[in-house]
DNA sequence: ATTAGTCATAGACATGATCTATATCTCCTC
DNA sequence: GAGGAGATATAGATCATGTCTATGACTAAT
């Protein structure tokens, strides 16, 4: 089983049954022709046959010199399709990416990076896999993504978590509560309001009603969403009010057709995490991707 | 093209690949942890990408180890079939040997130590390729054939001749010309005769017109041939006398059905000689087969 | 005959592969 | 939680061997 031989000989094989002349070969692998002479003939010895007609032109392969090339050759290529793969892998033109985070994450935060990244790497294949933050954690556990981006706080010692834009979630509410706008209401009062709020594991939803609790409250919605984009949908048409991203209703604010209903109580703002596993290598694509994210 | 990096790391990144195992590479590759953990480093440093995951039980792949792999992988067994084969040429158990010669001496000379050859060594293709004395030079000189056997002498610088067994040609003839028998002719009485020669352009039929010729006679044959076995069957039927080759026709003289018909003038011996290209190498099987032949 | 190309050989040299010894880390067991 | 058994990593010394220069030998063609 795979004898003593030194694999860098059949480089020098190949090269020179390739050009058919042992200079050409040295200069193709930027050697003297003494030192292919004498790897040919080592080689020669080692597989204890003859493997090249030595000529004045040059050298010409024997009848077993033939049949090594025509095993050589094909490992050869193969070598330097993986060597020209991993040049493309290493400078991005090839490659793959898979992110992990909540769908909400990936549309209103993440979706501006991702189009930047595949405007200039369009080689890389993205691959977004949703979920709830801990299988996100599950998943970059199990090496199904290369990285993840949730809410934080993140509190996992495998995890090496680079924080990522504040984000500030408030309540807004549509047309039908106009009588709030510039109001600052207590949670009591709020909580007299129909409330629409996420499913009930995501992490916006435990951080609120902790809050809540904190002050001697428990906040129950009258709805409960398991998107986005039904949160703000329900609160334009004035289903009641709704526990949003600010900046993910950022539009609906500017066009007016939802405003922000203020709370005595500070809400603390969240910032958002990028995950990976710590002490894991990263991939090419992974830690460019993570530079572009701000 | 064929960057700076040593085939001899990819041996490397394939056991560790393979086993999983820095530890179990460096066994299959009889070399110690160390060594592999800094060629699979190094490895990973000129490829610029990471390729192993470590961890406290051994080693995985990252996703672009993991294509590197697929590659090398190939290119690996590649090698293995290479070596295998390479050994299978060496130890004669598979490989091909090709020899020119002419008909006769295919038949009645070579082949008892080409069936022998065959039964030792089954694996190896026998090609028998038939011409005359220039053909079969010139099958040599372009390298179609691995040995060429004919009869001597030959002369020519470019190869390398050696002397086989010694061939006695003679005159016979059958129960027609029974009152021949223990006689001793001159070569006027013999040409009296009906003579049966081979075709024009062999060996055999010029050394006899020869040494006539150096007498003062010209022998012309009133029947020519192309075969052996047609001077033989010719003369068995009294259709004249045949110059042939005594050891060709042992069964026959032995038998009685043909008879040696003495000249008074010495036939020279002629022998056997085995060719090769002189300065080049030989195959291992065409350097067995001259060996087991006397 | 000369020249210009080929490959082979010899011996010096230096690179770099490999080793030993040790550190570090993780998992598993008690 | 302490300790052991396994894994890989690191550092530095050593020495094998790959590589070079210089030269030789040979061939083919001018």
């Amino acid at each position: 089983m795979s004898m003593t031989n030194n694999y860098e000989l059949y480089k020098v094989f190949y090269w020179a049954a390739k050009t058919g002349s042992l200079t050409q070969a040295a200069k193709a692998l930027y050697l003297t022709q003494p030192s292919v002479s004498h790897a040919i003939k080592q080689l020669e010895e080692r597989v204890g046959l003859t493997l090249f007609y030595r000529n004045a032109k040059g050298v010409s392969l024997t009848q077993e010199g033939k049949i090594l090339f025509s095993y050589i050759e094909q490992s050869q290529i193969l070598i330097s399709l993986a060597e020209e793969k991993m040049e493309a892998l290493k400078s991005l033109e090839s490659g793959e990416l898979r992110i992990g985070g909540s769908d909400s994450l990936f549309k209103h935060y993440l979706l501006p990076y991702l189009e930047d990244f595949h405007v200039r790497y369009p080689g890389i294949k993205l691959h977004l896999k949703h979920g709830t933050t801990p299988e996100v954690i599950s998943y970059l556990k199990e090496g199904r993504i290369d990285l993840g981006v949730v809410r934080m706080p993140i509190v996992d010692a495998q995890l090496e978590v680079t924080e990522s834009t504040e984000l500030q979630d408030c309540f807004v509410a549509g047309e039908r509560y106009a009588e709030l706008g510039g109001q600052t209401l207590t949670m009591e009062e709020l909580m007299k309001y129909p409330i629409i709020l996420f499913s009930r594991n995501s992490r916006v939803r435990m951080a609120i009603n902790e809050l809540f609790e904190k002050y001697g409250h428990e906040l129950k919605p009258d709805i409960e969403v398991g998107s986005v984009d039904l949160l703000i949908e329900f609160a334009r048409r004035g289903l009641g009010i709704s526990y949003v991203t600010r900046e993910f209703v950022a539009k609906e604010l500017k066009e007016g057709s939802l405003f922000e209903v203020k709370l005595d109580v500070e809400i603390p703002p969240s910032k958002v995490g990028i995950m990976v596993m710590r002490n894991l290598p990263i991939s090419a694509a992974a830690t460019k991707f993570i530079e572009m994210v701000p």
